[in-house]
DNA sequence: CCCTGATTCGC
DNA sequence: GCGAATCAGG
């Protein structure tokens, strides 16, 4: 498989999009989401809004065999610091060298940690509230297998409509509405009692 | 162990 | 340019 101007387009659609990139390498078929995650390098959008959860910010000291004794000029330069960054809270403080493509924010990435033992707590209530009023408001068709499947409004009215943030791990809901749907049972007891 | 992206380097 | 192997982390 080769990178055609098609497959270039999706991968920078879903890339844009906060997609992972094992999910485009799914999409795409034929290719590793390693493909995809040096094709995204090459391609020059190796950061996305939002983030992906990960800051690019790796120091590695040489962890293969270095047997050739060349002397070399480290070209290589990272000087850009990376502090993380808030979507939609704190002001741009770094110079932003991405001017052209501006999608859409992915909500759901710069959550707080979930507990596990998580109750169903007003933070929680407050980040679906928070989900769902930048939800994507997918419709029924449009629903895809990485697209978060939470209905938000009801059925019967024209107010209704799917969450569709990108689902975290192969679950039907984006991390959100998973932590607002699986509710250990016995956080529930306590919560009820 | 599942996942994520980042980097290196032989091809 | 490409991507497997690897690294580093959640």
């Amino acid at each position: 498989m080769s990178w055609t101007e098609e497959r270039v387009e999706t991968l920078k659609k879903m890339w844009g999009e906060g997609q992972s990139a094992s999910q485009i390498a799914k999409e795409l078929g034929g290719v590793t989401r390693n493909a995809v995650i040096g094709k995204v390098h090459r391609l020059g959008l190796s950061n996305r809004s939002g983030g992906g959860g990960k800051p690019a910010a790796k120091e590695k000291a040489a962890p293969k065999a270095e047997a050739a004794p060349k002397a070399k000029p480290a070209p290589k330069a990272k000087p850009a610091p990376k502090p993380a960054a808030e979507p939609a809270k704190a002001a741009e403080t770094i110079p932003a060298p991405i001017p052209a493509r501006k999608a859409i924010i992915p909500a759901g990435q710069p959550l707080p940690p979930q507990p596990s033992a998580n109750e169903i707590s007003p933070e929680t209530l407050a980040s679906a509230r928070e989900v769902e009023k930048s939800a994507k408001k997918l419709s029924l068709m449009e629903l895809t297998e990485r697209t978060c499947k939470w209905p938000i409004g009801d059925p019967a009215t024209e107010e209704f409509w799917f969450c569709g943030l990108p689902v975290q791990s192969g679950k039907p809901y984006c991390e959100v509405h998973v932590s607002v749907a699986f509710q250990p049972m016995s956080a529930r007891r306590d919560r009820k009692r």
